[in-house]
DNA sequence: GAAAAGTGTCCAATAATTGGACACTCTAAT
DNA sequence: ATTAGAGTGTCCAATTATTGGACACTTTTC
């Protein structure tokens, strides 16, 4: 059992019902959804893991256009779940289209349980191996505007930074923030009490 | 006429002179190999943004196996080419794999000129904005790296960088570096004298 | 080729840093 | 409960560093 959310939505019952019979084997919460208007007030309530997502919603229309939108509309969430669209009516374009739009994976019907359930769980670990990089590129802007602004810093602005920062380090032990910073007690205490530093 | 390298890569000579007659009024170089054996010392040699690759060389095997695996080839080369992958046989199922494996696009003969090389195109932008990617990665490698090794410096140690990168902005210029850092010149040449940082 | 800016060096006044000392307050182990 | 060990806050006098100003000289810039 995988403690990850899944949220199915196809437009047949049949379908949806032995989805939800497969898949609550496998994954701690199983919401299933007849069509996708919902979807919007459930991404918002809940932090959904992966979405399996059918194309098709409309007998009148076949050609997934309706998938790839509500696709577009998931991947431009905020960090979007990960995303494996569902088809029986699948052509080539439509499954590449669907991986250059941000899905993780395209199945065709009928699906092979096992396969799909191992493709659903591939998805998830994407999105989470995206997760980080997502998080590392934010750590790299803060990195870089702190190292832009540095370069305009004054000896003294440079030095109390690095004071407090090592400081910290320390937890608040003013003896051993100066050892590390190799400068005596009093120096230290000068310092913080020169800049306002008051601990 | 764009400033691009590409190579084409299809057992079949027809093809491939068609596709040579098209691409090279678009790409200010086209290579075209009859087989994909010779592709690693071509990659050696020169640096190709972008590989039209087809998914069979043999009559035997149809199942795309062979694109696959040149696909995968390509990709674990240190800046590899976008690869746009082309083939007569496709499935929906090989499409989603070459997708997953990293290649930029997925075409199927009979092929449309101008749909190809649209696709060609966007798939180069997007190696490029892969290729900015990766340099702001390792960027950012490197400056949490500098952040890791500044949290357990001595005082004088952070002066002292601080001091020098700031010379090193003010290209050399004392009187202005000193200003820069609020400190007396004379204290800047005291320190740079103390610390055998001679320029 | 003159003006402006930068360099290298000196000086004495001022300010910061230093090690050592002392009384004190925690805190963890006995 | 007692106590040793570590940390705090403050003092001091000796040492060091920083400062602004000054000067002759070189380099840049217009």
């Amino acid at each position: 059992m995988y403690p990850y959310k899944i949220a199915v939505i196809d437009d047949n019952q049949a379908v949806l019902k032995s989805l939800k019979l497969v898949l609550k084997r496998v994954f701690v919460s199983v919401v299933t959804l007849p069509n996708p208007n919902s979807l919007p007030s459930l991404l918002e309530s809940e932090e959904i893991d992966v979405i399996l997502l059918d194309m098709n919603f409309n007998a009148q229309r076949l050609d997934g256009e309706e998938g790839i939108s509500w696709l577009k509309y998931i991947k431009q969430q905020p960090n979007p779940p990960a995303v494996v669209l569902i088809t029986a009516f699948g052509d080539i374009g439509l499954a590449v289209q669907s991986l250059k739009e941000g899905a993780e994976d395209f199945v065709s019907k009928p699906w092979d349980n096992d396969e799909l359930v191992e493709k659903l769980l591939a998805a998830i670990e994407k999105r989470e191996t995206r997760q980080r990089l997502d998080s590392t590129l934010r750590e790299a802007r803060q990195l870089k505007a702190r190292w832009e602004t540095t370069r305009q810093m004054t000896l003294y602005e440079v030095e109390n930074r690095h004071i407090l920062e090592v400081l910290n380090e320390c937890g608040g032990n003013l003896a051993e923030a100066a050892v590390r910073l190799n400068i005596s007690r009093q120096t230290l205490y000068n310092r913080l009490k020169k800049y306002g530093i008051m601990i």
